[in-house]
RNA sequence: GCCUCUGUAGCUCAGUCGGUAGAGCAGUGGACUGAAAAUCCACGUGUCGUUGGUUCGAUUCCGACCGGAGGCA
C-alpha cells in the first residue's frame, strides 16, 4: 500500500485542486513542494493555495521562512523530512505536491546534504571569478575534478562556483558526492503522477490568464508592501517570476503593462523547464489533459493510476 | 489625386553591388543534485507581397498592380 502520492508539474496545471481533491478521498494532508510559496507574505503572485482552496486538508511547507532569508534544497530536505515521517506514522497518505523538481526529488530520495560551514567560500569564489574570469575557475576546477570540468560549460557560472565551493568546503569534489548520494535507494517509494497537456498552447493559456488573475488580486500593492517592509531586491525570494519584474515596474524601469507581459513569457519558459526535468523521470505516470477535459477527469485518472498501484 | 517610404521566418528587422537569405525574440528539445520561479546548452527553408519585363539566372534592376505608413493638396 503506497502511502506517498507526489504530484509534480509545470506551473497553472492544476497540481493544487488535484492534490487537495485525493487527500480528501484518501484521508492525505498535503506538503507543498515550492522553491517560492515556502515564503512569507508572498501569497499571491506565488499562487500559493487560499485557506478555501485547501478545504480543510492540512498543509505543510507554506510561508514557512522569511522573504529576506536564503534557503536551499538542503533546508527544505531538513524541514520536510520529518513532517512526512510524521504524517506517515500516523497512518496518513502525504501527498506531495509542487513544482520544484530538486526539492521533490531530493526528499524522495532522502539525500542528506553534509552541513558545512557558513566561511565566505561563496563570495570569495565570486570575487576571484569577477577578477580572473570564468576560464582561469573552469580550469582550477578541471585540476580538481576534470568530470565535473568537462560536463560544464564556460558560461555556466554558476555550477562552476558551486563545483569548486563544495571541493574546498568538504574536501569532496562534487563528482565524488553526487556519486555517494546516488549509490544509496531512494528513502521513498511514492506513486509519481504528472500533470501536463496534450495541447502546449491549453497550457500557455492558463498561465496567462493566472497572470491576469494575479493583478486583478492585488499582485503589484502585495509586491509593494514587500519593498515597504525593505526587502532587499537582490534576495532569492525576489528573483521570483512575477516579483522581480514588477519590481522594475515599481522602478519605473518598465510600465506595468510590460512587467505583466514579461511575467507571462517567464512563467510559459518556467513551465517547459519544469516539464523538462519531470519527464526524465521514469517512474512517472503522466496524466494527459486532453483539450475539454475538466480537473474531474484528471482526478479520476489520478484515481485510476492510484488504486492500481495500491495491489 | 500626386509624391516619398515600405512589404523578407510566427513577430521585429538585416541582407544579397543580380548566383534562391540571416539575426534577435517567440517556439521546440535538453542539462541540472546545498541560489532551482535559479543557472546553462542545442536547434533557423521561408511562394523574400502579386504579376509582367530585362537577364544564362531576379528576392535583388525596371514597370504595373495589391497591402501598409507618412507628406502635399
Amino acid at each position: 500500500m503506497s502511502s506517498i502520492i507526489c504530484i509534480a508539474g509545470p506551473t497553472a496545471s492544476g497540481k493544487t485542486a488535484l492534490a487537495v481533491s485525493l487527500a480528501k478521498e484518501l484521508d492525505g494532508e498535503v506538503i507543498s513542494c515550492d522553491s517560492m510559496q515556502i515564503y512569507k507574505d508572498m501569497d499571491i503572485g506565488t499562487a500559493k493555495p487560499t485557506l478555501d482552496e485547501m478545504e480543510g486538508v492540512p498543509h505543510h511547507m507554506l510561508s514557512v521562512v522569511e522573504p529576506w532569508e536564503d534557503f536551499s534544497v538542503s533546508r527544505y530536505c531538513e524541514m520536510a523530512t520529518p513532517i512526512l515521517d510524521d504524517i506517515l506514522a500516523r497512518g496518513k497518505t502525504a501527498i506531495i505536491a509542487g513544482g520544484t523538481g530538486l526539492y521533490m526529488d531530493s526528499l524522495i530520495r532522502g539525500n542528506d546534504f553534509a552541513p558545512f560551514p557558513a566561511t565566505g567560500m561563496r563570495e570569495k569564489l565570486e570575487a576571484k571569478a569577477d577578477e580572473l574570469g570564468m576560464e582561469a575557475m573552469l580550469s582550477e576546477l578541471a585540476a580538481i575534478d576534470p568530470e565535473t570540468a568537462k560536463r560544464l560549460h564556460l558560461k555556466d557560472r554558476k555550477r562552476i562556483i558551486r563545483a569548486l565551493e563544495v571541493y574546498y568546503e568538504t574536501g569532496q569534489t562534487i563528482t565524488q558526492h553526487n556519486k555517494k548520494t546516488q549509490e544509496v535507494p531512494p528513502r521513498y517509494q511514492p506513486v509519481w503522477l504528472g500533470l501536463d497537456f496534450a495541447d502546449r498552447q491549453e497550457l500557455y493559456r492558463r498561465i496567462d490568464m493566472r497572470v491576469e488573475l494575479m493583478l486583478q488580486q492585488g499582485l503589484v500593492e502585495e509586491i509593494r508592501s514587500l519593498l515597504d517592509k525593505g526587502i532587499p531586491k537582490k534576495c532569492t525570494a525576489m528573483q521570483a517570476i512575477g516579483y522581480k519584474e514588477f519590481v522594475d515596474a515599481l522602478d519605473g524601469v518598465i510600465t506595468i503593462e510590460e512587467a505583466a507581459a514579461k511575467v507571462q513569457q517567464s512563467s510559459r519558459h518556467y513551465a517547459k523547464r519544469q516539464l523538462t526535468w519531470f519527464r526524465r523521470n521514469e517512474n512517472m505516470r503522466w496524466l494527459t489533459r486532453q483539450s475539454g477535459d475538466g480537473a474531474d477527469k484528471i482526478l479520476s485518472l489520478a484515481r485510476q493510476v492510484v488504486q492500481e498501484t495500491d495491489k
